[in-house]
DNA sequence: CTGTTAGCGCGTTCAC
DNA sequence: GTGAACGCGCTAACAG
């Protein structure tokens, strides 16, 4: 039965006083150089840290705010859920969280402004947001002394302390790699916003692997985000084109309109669709066969990466952090229950 | 700015000492049940919860015993990853883990009984078992006052606390979608052991989807585990029904076999392949198309899992927790990197 | 059954 | 630059 080794302990071994070996571990304490070596050389030998939960719970409470700026429901409750799970793993480290959750049916970009400016002058150590873009109201955090982490949408590094996204040169490839699995040669891709960083990414990733796959992408279609119901665009556009394709990737949250229009025109598997995400609407295609597989973000894993990784570096548990690019996941018919 | 809320305040709130209030929060201390009540109802008025750190500070550490008993490297590493992995995030509650990796070329059964008799003679809280499926050898932990926990194999549940595993009726379940995806109609299952749980149950969960997806599964084959090397045995077995199959489906780790079989006698994507999990030398059969996909197990995953939740029972955080099944994942040519 | 008190392992004042 | 002492929030041991 070894002897418990603590800094007393360890002090104790080295002549020394318990203050000087818990100084040796935090490097924005003044110490002796030398004495700090000695220290992490004979705690390194004992295999010995100092325990995070004893030494936190001196400490003060850190305060991490969370502003979720919400446009599809079932999207944001993801969100908010992969949050509270990773907060409930790290409240024993007196860590808090202020969750605002902001529809935008209701709630306009200066309340945003105002929730961010509330965290701010409350000096939260940390905001995480989601679902807020503009980077004029986003300077609100990054300017302060609290740390800004981006889920879901990448934010530049000179902005936020990180993002946490899923990875979309992972996603383009994925797609390309089913279809090619299927058997398909000539592909459609339908695509949301291609000036944004998301969606050119994933489709030049596409377009990479597609072409190492030996298929050829014929069309790349970007339908504008302003229309409201894409179902007859969609529809002859795709009927115009019937027989010059054999398989459809859709990277765009809104896949539905195009799923309907495909459903319309083609017998479930004589075309394969690839879409983005699962929610409940997309299931029924995804039953009926007319989507074959999806990739899902997993936003319950982007926010709880996310909450956790900001906290671990607000307590010190870790330096400060890498972009997280999740792998997405591919879903069909049996195991879409498990994620939606 | 609210008065931070201990057991301290809450008593002093509510007349009592703070022994009484924390005695409330352990079941397993005398206390007038009334008392209890009123605490109880206060504490959930004011939204308290005692600190667990603060709790386990002050409690004897907690000694978990981890014996892997392993046949092949890449997989007993995963296993130790995931547990090391879980035992990090833990170590501040005082949790301690006793790691003994037996290699089968190396160690005999009657090695690993001795390691589980120290592991219950030094009175261990929990013990986690891999690769070990002789229940006369486990009965020596599941007799003792330690609980036993089984990771990848599923024990009965009068034997051990819980089981951590994938999910073979999904895994089944999403071979069979993958099949019909890629438009395949006639089936081959090469399986371990039928008489195992294990693959019984994979194989009835293929046979049902496929059926369901009006997919024929021709033939089951299952090799006698006893065979060292499968390659000839496999060749001549694929041959001879050349035409009357198009898509297989491999549930055994030993893939490569079959594997090479195919590739011999196919061109890639001239029939589909769905294989189980992925370590080095299957890769070489993704990237050049034999395979078309795997469903990885995720062992890292199952013995994190493990740890995590026979840990967190031990130290009282949860009530007796369920078997574990975590569903397999699509792997195919990009992202199986993620996960090697 | 209940109250008191001494730690659990560490960071942080504050004197020196 | 360095050490002594206090406190973080809670439980255990003991005395009642």
């Amino acid at each position: 039965m070894e002897k418990k080794i603590t800094i007393y302990t360890l002090a104790e071994e080295l002549q020394m006083t318990p203050s000087a070996v818990s100084r040796a571990f935090n490097p924005n304490t003044r110490l002796d150089p030398e004495k700090r070596k000695r220290i992490l050389e004979a705690a390194d030998r004992y295999g010995f840290r100092p325990n995070r939960m004893a030494s936190r719970l001196s400490m003060d409470t850190v305060q991490i705010g969370i502003l979720i700026y919400g446009g599809f429901f079932p999207f944001y409750q993801k969100i908010e859920e992969g949050i509270r799970a990773a907060h409930a793993r790290l409240v024993d480290y007196k860590i808090e969280c202020d969750m605002r959750i902001l529809p935008r049916e209701q709630y306009s970009r200066e309340d945003c402004a105002a929730v961010l400016q509330d965290f701010v002058q409350k000096k939260y150590g940390g905001v995480v947001v989601c679902g807020l873009y503009d980077t004029n109201i986003l300077k609100i955090v990054s300017d302060s002394s609290s740390k800004l982490v981006s889920v879901h949408y990448p934010l530049p590094r000179e902005m936020c302390l990180f993002s946490s996204t899923h990875s979309f040169t992972m996603a383009g490839q994925m797609a390309a790699d089913i279809l090619q699995i299927c058997g398909r040669k000539r592909l459609l891709l339908f695509t949301g916003d291609q000036s944004s960083v998301v969606h050119s990414r994933i489709r030049d990733s596409f377009l990479k692997q597609a072409e190492h796959c030996s298929m050829q992408v014929t069309e790349i279609c970007d339908f504008p985000e302003t229309m409201t119901d894409w179902s007859e665009t969609a529809e002859g556009f795709i009927a115009e084109r019937k027989g010059t394709f054999d398989g459809i990737y859709i990277t765009t949250g809104r896949s539905i309109d195009i799923c309907r229009a495909v459903k319309k025109q083609y017998a479930p598997g004589e075309i394969t669709v690839i879409a983005t995400d699962i929610y409940t609407e997309i299931t029924e295609y995804i039953e009926d066969g007319t989507v074959s597989a999806c990739l899902f973000q997993n936003q319950y894993a982007q926010a709880e990466t996310a909450f956790e990784v900001l906290a671990k570096y607000l307590i010190k548990h870790t330096d400060i952090p890498e972009d997280k690019a999740l792998t997405p996941l591919y879903i069909t018919r049996s195991n879409y229950i498990e994620y939606l």
